[in-house]
DNA sequence: ATACAAACTCAAGTCAACTTTAAGTCAAGT
DNA sequence: ACTTGACTTAAAGTTGACTTGAGTTTGTAT
């Protein structure tokens, strides 16, 4: 497949696979000419990267989750991922159902709610300045 | 309180205070001097940013949905966020089971690993340049 | 009264994740 | 042979959410 045909079957602008192929997260095997020649397998790449997006991983965690392959597989960490995702899950599901009561409810403000504070308080201390990473991450750097 | 006394409780640096009183965010009423005095509420409503922040909400949908009160509720608008939400939490589902199957699963790759791929065709299509972002916010712009 | 840590302002810088622009390359059709 | 249009690269620009830096202004403690 050439990168046309990649873009219009992944939804994505070339310019972003060309940006993906430099951070290493897909991969393009060969050229003809100048032009990229990628494998049907990269769009299935693309969707999963695109899912890993949506879920808040940065593109560099999404390269660590899903090395081309590697004996290194590093399945503790996938665990974790997983166990930030069900932090992420409850924190989402608080602040769903707060919606939904303040859309419901007659208070004029809703902080003088006091089933709508509650809900919020289910979920508490995850705040960081790029809320697509991990905290750990973070602290890496 | 003062500006260190509110980013104590809250967490935050007071720059970010800062930030977010010119945004309209948060309100100190008053100074003494020229330093600001902020209102014990202010943690309250900062906690709700975060939370927002988390949920992947843009400061300025933040903004939209709590406004400090006002006439208009737009109680439908809340009801779509939620709605979102529920989006999303089906997609972290998704993501959270595949993850922790990938690190039980025996395949090499894990492209090659069917249940992994099914668990993860459940989720779709909603990329966006801004995760943080609701299609239709950036549509409107 | 003087020092000084803590607040202040305003402008500029940073970071991730892309996008845009400018200038060049080339396979394929006429 | 020549045009064309899709592709290429490298560099610079954009966006949201802050942070940092430089220079200024206090409230409080000595």
């Amino acid at each position: 497949m050439d990168i046309a045909e990649v873009a219009k079957a992944s939804g994505l602008p070339a310019s972003t696979l060309r940006f993906y192929e430099e951070k290493g997260l897909i991969q393009s095997h060969g050229r003809h000419g100048l032009r990229r020649l990628f494998g049907a397998n990269v769009v299935e790449r693309l969707a999963l990267i695109s899912l890993g997006r949506n879920a808040g991983f940065s593109l560099d965690e999404i390269g660590e989750m899903f090395t081309p392959e590697g004996p290194d597989i590093n399945r503790p960490m996938l665990l974790a991922k997983a166990d930030e995702l069900d932090a992420k899950i409850n924190e989402l599901t608080a602040m769903r159902d707060g919606l939904r009561h303040a859309a419901a409810c007659k208070a004029p403000n809703h902080f003088e709610c006091q089933k709508f504070l509650r809900l919020l308080h289910i979920a508490g201390k995850n705040q960081s300045r790029y809320p697509n990473k991990l905290k750990e991450n973070i602290k890496k750097q």
